[in-house]
RNA sequence: GGCCCCAUCGUUCAGCGGUUAGGACUCCAGGUUUUCAUCCUGGCAACACGGGUUCGAUUCCCGUUGGGGUCACCA
């Protein structure tokens, strides 16, 4: 029998980490066993499901890579068969119809739970019990005649003949009324494994309520889909070794719904973080000039002169974790116009010597043939140790010269980058600005 | 409150009766002969508590405590 996931989020508003989290798992359980993992919208909701809600929905599953085997199934279109099958549950004795009051008007249909105590094996949980004295009926076609969450849930995983329903467990409790749904409908019971709730920083599950970590601000703040899919697939889940960076064919090969935790998660933005450095790290030279030209097209494009981006980047790589750390490291290659830091300049440059080690620095540079790094870097060296200076009285003023900051890439590549003509331009200025 | 689920470093993931309880993030120290980042080395840091079972429990069972879920004509 081939494997049938699905995920099946309402699109009211965004899609936060926890539901995306399920949905991950659902993806890689499918692809793990070469089946098949499906998309259903669950749109009843005429109020929320906004057009704009499912198109923001269906971007964050691309970004994630959560392709679809299948097209996606709307649940509005379902309704007719949803109340059909209420009909015959009625016709069947499954249900009744009863006046609830409250503020709605009339007759709704309620489903009879069964008189039986009831278990099921879940995949990650273990054996799961209920009391029949501990289930109540519930309603599942309102007064106003449109189905409830849990009829047309079911009948839609039926209809998409769906074999493993893989969600949050705080839908632990609706699967009694599910399973007893199925059977009353005559259709075979799928498997269930409930996942632990991803918690936020208060300990609190996030929740649609929640205002925040919904996927979309992660792309935003320059997280990789890659990145976020390989934290969120950690969460909860480990491939039983000590493995944490790995390729989307080895999350694949290693994933198993028996290996998934049961205990709830936290996530640790530090370590997301960190994991974004490393993919931004393992990126191709021009994968990450490709993520870095709209940090960059602000400056580079506009200067005439302008250093090698290739060059450029290919320094900042290695260095940064965010692509908005791109842009404010990169501006002082592109622009005049760079700022002094004045901590830098109070505690580096404003030093006895400081001024005269530059134009020493400066007649040594004009003196230089070529400008490439290794000359640059062997003229830097031999000037510390002739002048017997150290490295701390020299680096950091031409540092601060050139840049207007105290840290930054390997001097040596900088300067050479750069170029001479600019380097004593900007030595000179700094003298002038700052030496008088 | 009833019912249900959960419980290893600050966080995360290992451990599935006998281990110096391991990895990762964070943090700290040192190194890579300027800084920052990277990288390397080292370090700090955990089995919630109490009973059992057992020759022996982090591991199995029960209870306590703590956290969470769920009890809708929401999904």
């Amino acid at each position: 029998m081939t494997i049938r996931t699905r995920f099946a989020p309402s699109p009211t508003g965004n899609v936060h980490i926890g539901n995306m989290r399920a949905a991950i798992f659902n993806w890689l359980y499918a692809r793990h066993t070469g089946g098949q993992f499906l998309l259903r919208v669950e749109d009843t909701d005429r109020e929320r499901s906004t057009p704009e809600a499912i198109e923001t929905l269906l971007q964050a599953m691309d970004w994630l890579g959560l392709d679809v085997d299948e097209e996606p199934l709307y649940q509005s279109t379902r309704m007719d068969a949803h109340l059909a099958a209420a009909e015959q549950l009625l016709a069947d004795g499954h249900a009744y119809k009863e006046d609830k009051g409250g503020i709605g008007q009339g007759e709704c249909i309620i489903f009879r739970m069964p008189e039986e105590d009831m278990v099921f094996e879940d995949e990650i949980k273990g054996t799961l019990t209920k009391k029949a004295a501990d289930t109540q009926d519930f309603v599942i076609v309102r007064s106003n005649g449109t189905p409830v969450f849990h009829l047309a849930n079911v009948l839609d995983d039926i209809e998409q003949r769906v074999t493993h329903v893989i969600r949050g467990d705080d839908h632990i409790e609706n699967t009694y009324r599910h399973i007893a749904l199925y059977k009353a409908l005559g259709a075979p019971v799928p498997k269930f494994a409930h996942l632990p709730m991803i918690i936020n920083a208060q300990g609190k599950p996030y929740s649609k309520r929640d205002g925040d970590a919904f996927v979309g601000d992660f792309k935003e703040k320059g997280f990789l889909g890659e990145t976020l899919f390989n934290y969120l697939a950690l969460l909860g889940w480990s491939p039983g070794d000590d493995r944490e960076v790995m390729t989307r064919d080895e999350m694949i090969a290693a994933f198993e719904l028996t290996s998934c935790k049961s205990s709830p998660a936290q996530v640790d933005l530090r370590k997301l973080l960190w994991m974004n450095g490393e993919y931004i790290r393992a990126m191709k030279p021009e994968e990450f000039a490709e993520m870095a030209k709209a940090e960059v097209s602000a400056f580079a494009k506009a200067t005439a002169d302008k250093p090698n981006l290739d060059a450029v980047l290919a320094l900042l790589q290695p260095r940064i974790k965010l692509p908005s750390e791109i842009g404010p490291a990169a501006a002082f290659f592109f622009s005049d116009d760079y700022e002094y830091d004045e901590k830098a300049v109070q505690k580096k440059l404003l030093k006895e010597g400081s001024f005269q080690t530059l134009e020493k620095i400066a007649e040594i540079f004009q003196g230089l043939e070529t400008f490439d790094e290794a000359t640059v870097d062997k003229a830097l060296h031999d000037f510390v140790e002739e002048s017997g200076l150290g490295f701390g009285a020299v680096m950091p003023p031409v540092r601060i010269a050139v840049s207007g900051q105290q840290s930054g890439p390997d001097l040596a590549p900088v300067l050479s980058i750069l170029g001479k003509e600019k380097v004593l331009e900007r030595i000179q200025k700094t003298i002038d600005r700052f030496g008088a």
